[in-house]
DNA sequence: CCTACCGATCGGTAGG
DNA sequence: CCTACCGATCGGTAGG
């Protein structure tokens, strides 16, 4: 059942398919003629995305997809090629989302910012992608990575490398100081995991707010001030 | 697929299936009628958990455990009623003897074996479970949690609520003493986290030994000394 | 994007 | 524990 199969690198990007012109049949539309191939395109992605986090990648039909996204069990093959190819693009799209959404947390901070407010900063913006609306492919990433091609990986590896990328200055500059008391590279993996794991046991709705949590992590890893 | 199923709270634990006389048949065995169903059952709990920490659950066909333990695709079915028993069966099956051997890593230390060096025997202990040959139930269980039923799930929660009530003690003077700067249930959890993550990523084949990874944690969470 | 369909595979079982 | 088998479901496709 689904082995990893080799693709041609060119494969590789989730290049959006070619569409051809749209004649609307059944029901109409508002417009006619309207481009919402993109829409539905999101819409199969995150109807997907919630599915492959809540049942699993192999456990999910095409067909609950199709479902979930109000179409017909064949209809999702339409705008991607195969079921792995969706996988992939709702990881890759999730992150790309994360990528950008980082970055802005640490501009939005004041330039002389210390590294301690620059890593509280960081960690509460992982907890939020982990547990906001969008936040599904994360678990995903990390649940179904087997389920991806050699190919898939690498592409995905590459977005993730600029996710962590941003935390290493931080680090860096905390395991100068001396607060951060591991390899700051080592340590990166480490406080990653010790967050990631969240998933398993934190529910937002609980008596932990994330600013609490995100406190007692910051305590944890580089301590008080 | 495998949707999860509720059972009887008497479907609980993995009682071994009540065995009719085994008479040989094919190749004949050294002692024709020995009852190595025990070594028969305990191989193919062995060949699923490598299957599935691998493969997957979902991915991982009931012939391929089969194949696996040399037998033909009906027989596990003779060892175990289900595919799900027999997950549950891997996973608290390793879940038993990683406590069993946890207790006896602490008893092995010096009696006034000082809060810091208990952890240490913790987590060079949690590694050596995670990376040794038969540390494949962890993965599984982290990954595969979604496809125990929730009697299951609660089976296995007895068993590992055992392993980690031996870190509390060991966490809570570590906070008493100021060592360990985050609440100790909070801080286990982080912590455990941080370790298991390094599924994800280290490789006992590397340049990092077990030691310099179990020190380098140490660092991060409760500093030098 | 829907309809209708195909070949493959799966978990599980009867009967010995 | 093997042989032979069943019903269900799956990913994917042709043709419109």
């Amino acid at each position: 059942m689904c082995p990893p199969r080799s693709e041609p690198p060119s494969a590789l990007a989730g290049e959006p398919p070619a569409v051809p012109a749209a004649r609307p049949r059944g029901r109409p539309r508002k417009a006619p003629d309207a481009r919402d191939d993109g829409n539905r395109r999101q819409l199969i992605i995150d109807s997907a995305a919630r599915l492959f986090r809540t049942q699993g990648f192999d456990a999910t039909s095409t067909r609950d997809i199709a479902a979930a996204a109000d179409m017909r069990s064949g209809s999702p093959f339409y705008h991607f090629e195969s079921k792995n190819a969706l996988l992939h693009a709702v990881v890759e799209d999730g992150l790309q989302r994360a990528v950008a959404s980082q970055q802005q947390a640490l501009q939005q901070l004041p330039a002389a910012a210390p590294p301690r407010e620059r890593l509280a900063a960081l960690v509460r913006h992982h907890f939020e992608v982990l547990f906001g609306p969008e936040g599904d492919f994360i678990p995903v990433m990390l649940y179904e990575w087997r389920s991806l091609t050699p190919p898939q990986r690498a592409s995905i590896d590459r977005v993730k490398a600029d996710y962590e990328a941003q935390w290493m200055p931080v680090l860096q500059a905390l395991h100068d100081t001396g607060a951060l008391r591991a390899e700051p590279a080592l340590a990166r993996l480490f406080i990653m995991g010790a967050l990631n794991w969240a998933v398993q046991w934190y529910r937002p709705d609980g008596r932990l707010s994330l600013d609490a949590l995100t406190g007692q992590a910051l305590r944890l890893f580089v301590g008080d001030r």
